[in-house]
DNA sequence: TATTGTTATACTCTATAACTATA
DNA sequence: TATAGTTATAGAGTATAACAATA
C-alpha cells in the first residue's frame, strides 16, 4: 500500500553538486529536450501505456478498450441502432461492422431489424454481454483503475480525468 | 482573452427539477454512462484532439507530430545512431528507416557512418533541419499549446504534464 | 556470435467510395 | 432522393523474422 496521495512529480532539484542546469547525459542516456514539455508526447506515452495495462487487467474477459467501450454504450443506451452508437464513439460506420460482427459472434450482444425503420438494426446486449461486461467492470475497477489512484491519488485522478474531459471537448 | 485560469471541469450540480442523478437524454442523445469514469477513453479521446491541433497548427512546416520529435530528438543529441534515437521514441527499429528517409529526403537531417563503427549511422539535424524545427517549435509554442494554457491554465498544463510523465513512466 | 541498418511482411486502425435495401 | 448497414479498399501505425555488412 504505497501513500495513494503521492506527489505527482517532484522533481528533487538541488544534489551534491549538479554542473550547470539539465543533468548530465553520460554519453548512454539521450536527452529528452524540449520533448519532456511536449503535452501531446506525454499524452500519447501515457496513453499507451494505460491501455496497456487496460488490456493486461481485462485479458480474464478478452475485450479490448474499444470493445469494452462498445459494451458500455449499449448497456447505457439500449436499443439505439450502428450509427448512433458507432458515431457517440467516434467509430465510422464502415469499421463498426467489424467489431459487431465480433461481439456478436461472441454472443455479447444482437442486431435485430427494427420494425420502425426497417433499415436500422437495434443493438441490445445479450445476458452473457451483460455478465462479461459485469466481469470486465470489476477488473477495470480494482486492478485498473485502483492501480491508477494508487500512484498518482483519487484526487489527482479526478483532475486529471476532468482536463481529459475538457480537453477532447473544447479544445 | 479567456480566463487563463478556468476552472477545469465544474459539473454545475443542481438546476431546476433534475429527476434523479443523470441528466436526462431525449431519445436524441446518447448517455455517455460509465465510459465518462474510464481514464483509458479520456486519455485516447484528448490525444486524438490534441494530435488532430498539433497537425493543423504545424501544417505550414509539413511535419507530424512523430517527425517533429525525433528532429528535437536529434537537436538536443547530435551524433546519436539510428537505434538511440528511435528506441527512446519507443519506435522499432524497422520502422525508423522509412521515417528517416523521408526526413533526410527533405534535406532536414543526414545519415553518415560512423567512422568507429562503420555498421551505425551517426545521425545529425541540417541547417535546413534546425530552421525547420526553429519555425515548428514558435508555430507550437505560440499557437498549439498557447491555446491550450488559454483553454485549462497554466497550473493545470503543469500538473497534467507531471501526471502523464509519471503514468508513462510508473504506471 | 552479436549488432546496425535494412527489407519484407503482416496485422491493426482509420478513412473513403460505392453498393443494397429500405425510406 | 436520402439514409442504414455493408463491402471493398487504401493508407497509416505497429510488430516480427531474416538478411548483409560489420564488429
Amino acid at each position: 500500500m504505497t501513500s495513494s496521495k503521492a506527489a505527482v512529480g517532484k522533481p528533487l532539484r538541488a544534489r551534491k553538486e549538479a554542473p550547470a542546469a539539465e543533468p548530465t547525459h553520460e554519453a548512454g542516456e539521450l536527452a529528452m529536450g524540449e520533448l519532456a514539455g511536449l503535452l501531446g508526447y506525454a499524452l500519447k506515452r501515457a496513453q499507451l501505456r494505460v491501455f496497456e495495462d487496460f488490456l493486461h487487467c481485462v485479458a480474464p474477459v478478452q475485450l479490448t478498450p474499444a470493445q469494452f467501450s462498445v459494451l458500455l454504450l449499449l448497456d447505457a443506451n439500449p436499443g439505439r441502432n450502428q450509427t448512433e452508437i458507432a458515431t457517440t464513439l467516434g467509430i465510422l460506420r464502415p469499421n463498426f461492422v467489424a467489431m459487431l460482427d465480433a461481439l456478436e459472434g461472441r454472443g455479447l450482444c444482437v442486431r435485430t431489424r427494427s420494425p420502425n425503420d426497417r433499415r436500422s438494426h437495434i443493438l441490445m446486449l445479450t445476458d452473457k454481454g451483460r455478465a462479461t461486461l459485469a466481469r470486465a467492470k470489476k477488473l477495470v475497477e480494482t486492478q485498473h483503475e485502483a492501480r491508477l489512484v494508487e500512484l498518482i491519488g483519487d484526487d489527482n485522478r479526478t483532475a486529471l480525468l476532468a482536463m481529459l474531459a475538457k480537453i477532447a471537448r473544447e479544445f
